[in-house]
Formats: structure tokens, C-alpha cells, sequence
DNA sequence: AAAATCGTACGATCTAAATCGTAATTCCGG
DNA sequence: CCGGAATTACGATTTAGATCGTACGATTTT
């Protein structure tokens, strides 16, 4: 199976689910989009039959539930992702999106220091 | 006028030219994209008018050639989008948004530089 | 065992976005 | 001044995404 496509909005949503909770079932899925927007069962079953097709979720349906997962390492659908926006809106530049990320204000103290971290890495991995 | 719809994907587009060059004719601005992708001069402009009814551009049309612009401030505009992008792929977390950003590795030293810069005045601007 | 519930499967529809074709208009070079 | 080129205006089409309804089998409940 070649990469799968990248997952459309829609899909995401049900993609941040199961990153948060793990494997689960369409049942589960729904209820928790549910908590966020008014939407069907049967809208969230079918998106997920979808996704499977497409080989972005892979599922165990040895039980009359199935059990859904991301098929995709949670990582690299996310670097996609930033690749991805970061093009179309900032024309690549990381800088910019940082930039942009850290002026909207909401950073905990602790969230700053985390970052403080991760670029403290990223300075070593290029030296 | 209130706050004009968030841009689509082509919409985008076309503000990341007008961003990067300032204000431009139709033509100008077509010339751009289709250097990065196949599309016609007509969608270019329907896109343009349509984006001038939705209040995302503005124009001067004292000349024939009609010159287009930005009609919202840069900043909010990417503010918005981030903030959209953040909510939808990272449950929120500006952490984990700076995280993949910089874990793409494509960040020159003077790029990291400059983020630790920002980060910087994001703890002034905590303190 | 009948009824109600729960789950999957899948066709159908609705909408927004993206794209283009054509007509009408204005400008310019010869 | 006339014919071609450039520009705007706008309707029409195509496509992808998102959503739901219905059918139907499996399981559970009473």
C-alpha cells in the first residue's frame, strides 16, 4: 500500500481522537466528536470505512465492535501536516509559523520552557 | 463590514503572493502561481472578485488594470489561520506545533536563532 | 422466541470550492 | 480609425468532501 493521502478536516478530527485515546471504536469516536459538533453516527462510521480504504486506519474487527487505529505513525501525519501549512501559509518558513504560534498569548510559562527545550535540541541535531 | 470568512486553500494562495509582492494586478498575481501550478488566468480573477465581494481584498480600479491588496492586516490573518490549524492538528498545543515544525529539520541556524529570539520576548511579554 | 437494540454496509444527496468558457469592454499599435 | 490584445464580468460545470437515511444482520433483553 503506498502513503496514504493526506487526511482531509473532517478526517482529522476523528484522527485526534484516536491520537488522544488510542484504538477505539466508531462508537467511542463518536461520542466524543459529538461533545464538539452536532453530527450523525452513521456520518462518523462511514468516514472511518473511508479512511480504512484508504489505508489511513487499519482495524481489528475480530469482535462484533471493531476496533479502529491510526494506521499512519501519529508523528509523521503531523510533520505532514506543519510541512503542509507551513507552505501554504507562511510560503515555508518555520520561523514565521513560530512566530505566529507563540503571538497569540496562550503559552503557559511550562509550555515556553518545553519549546526552550525542544529548540535546545534542534540546535544540538544540526551541530 | 465585519470580519471577512478565513481564506480557502487557493484563496490562501493568493494572499501569500499579494504578502510577498504587495499590491498586483490580477495578471501579476496569476503569473505567480501558475510558475507553481497549472491553472487558468480567469480563475485566478473569478477567485480575486470573489474574495473582493467576501472582504478579503481590496482594489483600486482608477486604472484599467485593476491593482488588488490585502483588505485584512497580515498578522491577524496568519494569527487566525495558526490558531484554526493548532486547534485542529494539535488539540490546541502550541508545543507540539513548534515541535513538528522544528523536528522537519529544515531550519537553518539563523532560523533557530531567530525563534529563540521570539521566544525571548514571549517570556518578557509573560513577566 | 419476539422485540428492541446495536452494529455495519452502502447508496444517495447536499454543499462549497475550484475551475474554466464566453461575452462584453477598453486600450493600443499600425 | 480599425483590428488585435488585454481585461473584466459572470454564468456554468466539475469535483471532492461531508453528511445522512435505510437496509439488514447480530446480539441482548424480557
Amino acid at each position: 500500500m503506498p502513503t496514504p493521502p493526506m487526511p482531509t478536516d473532517s478526517e482529522l478530527g476523528i484522527l485526534r481522537i484516536l491520537w488522544e485515546r488510542g484504538p477505539a471504536t466508531v462508537r467511542q469516536v463518536y461520542e466524543s466528536l459529538a461533545q464538539e459538533r452536532d453530527l450523525g453516527y452513521t456520518t462518523v462510521l462511514k468516514t472511518m470505512q473511508m479512511m480504512l480504504d484508504k489505508g489511513q486506519l487499519a482495524r481489528d474487527d475480530s469482535e462484533r465492535s471493531h476496533v479502529y487505529r491510526a494506521a499512519v505513525p501519529e508523528a509523521d501525519t503531523k510533520g505532514q501536516l506543519v510541512e503542509a501549512f507551513m507552505a501554504k501559509a507562511f510560503s515555508g518558513s518555520a520561523q514565521q509559523l513560530v512566530l505566529h504560534a507563540l503571538r497569540g498569548g496562550r503559552s503557559t510559562a511550562g509550555e515556553l520552557d518545553a519549546i526552550q527545550h525542544l529548540l535546545d535540541e534542534a540546535r544540538k541535531g544540526r551541530s
